[in-house]
DNA sequence: TGCGCTTAAATCGTGTACGATACAAAGGAA
DNA sequence: TTCCTTTGTATCGTACACGATTTAAGCGCA
């Protein structure tokens, strides 16, 4: 079963990122959130939510939390008040780089070439694709 | 990032059996513990929680809810006393049938060949084995 | 026989996930 | 304006997932 592989990879991944992610005070989905922010910050919750696939529900706790820890801050949006920004703050700005360290040991830790990578990557991506527009009809 | 890829992925898989499971009563995870009770039954906590990469903390409390459905008993093994053995009900192995034609649907979510699924399974396989190898490194 | 070490489940606390619901702000239509 | 619908977060209850600890049952060895 397809599913049951995917299934045992995610919890391998996360078994490699927890001991990095553990010096950074961050949780592996915490990370993934980070992530995001690193990429475009401020995003609203439901922005990031788009990104991983997860709604407030979850976000908003895991948020709270991130803030708590100082990396990140949450604020109402003057133009629309029902949005909350989430922005990054100077030291979660500055987790940046010793994250690109833990994306190394993770990549290497794969033991795949960057092509295979790629292309599991982009066959990964189709299914994820393929599997929702399922979900949805 | 490949572990964005598969986190996403697990998800549309999860979001895909849901509905489909539901009628059983049984949730994403247990229907993974369902599957490998199918493949040999009875086993130990300890060995179900071996092909799934699980430990008690997570098999105790599942387990008890799959009893208390009526799909498997709980035990305690007459010569080791220390092991609780897993077994089908009636009703749980009768569920198998119905299993199967959600496997079947969920295998044509995911829009792809027989061949290629096989494919992107050993690429699975032997991404979680190399991972799980370095984790103990 | 007794003592310690290992092993197998269970328990506890924290942190995701998610369906269902609540609620307030925004945006229209009458 | 008033009402109604939609949208964005937050809250609640249930169910994983896991590190750390506990408890009880085997096992070895003097």
């Amino acid at each position: 079963m397809l599913c049951f592989d995917i299934y045992a990879a995610n919890h391998a991944f996360a078994r490699v990122y927890k001991p990095l992610l553990d010096p950074l005070g961050l949780t592996y989905p915490q990370f993934l959130v980070m992530l995001v922010l690193w990429a475009e910050a401020p995003l609203s919750v439901g922005t990031i939510g788009k990104r991983l696939g997860l709604s407030s529900n979850t976000l908003t706790p895991l948020l709270k939390r991130l803030a708590q820890t100082g990396y990140v801050t949450r604020r109402r949006d003057g133009a629309d008040e029902r949005r909350v920004q989430v922005d990054l703050t100077e030291s979660g700005a500055a987790l940046r780089e010793r994250a690109d360290h833990v994306q190394q040991c993770a990549t290497r830790a794969t033991g795949m070439s960057l092509e295979d990578m790629q292309a599991l990557q982009d066959q990964l991506q189709q299914l994820s694709a393929h599997l929702l527009k399922s979900g949805r009809a």
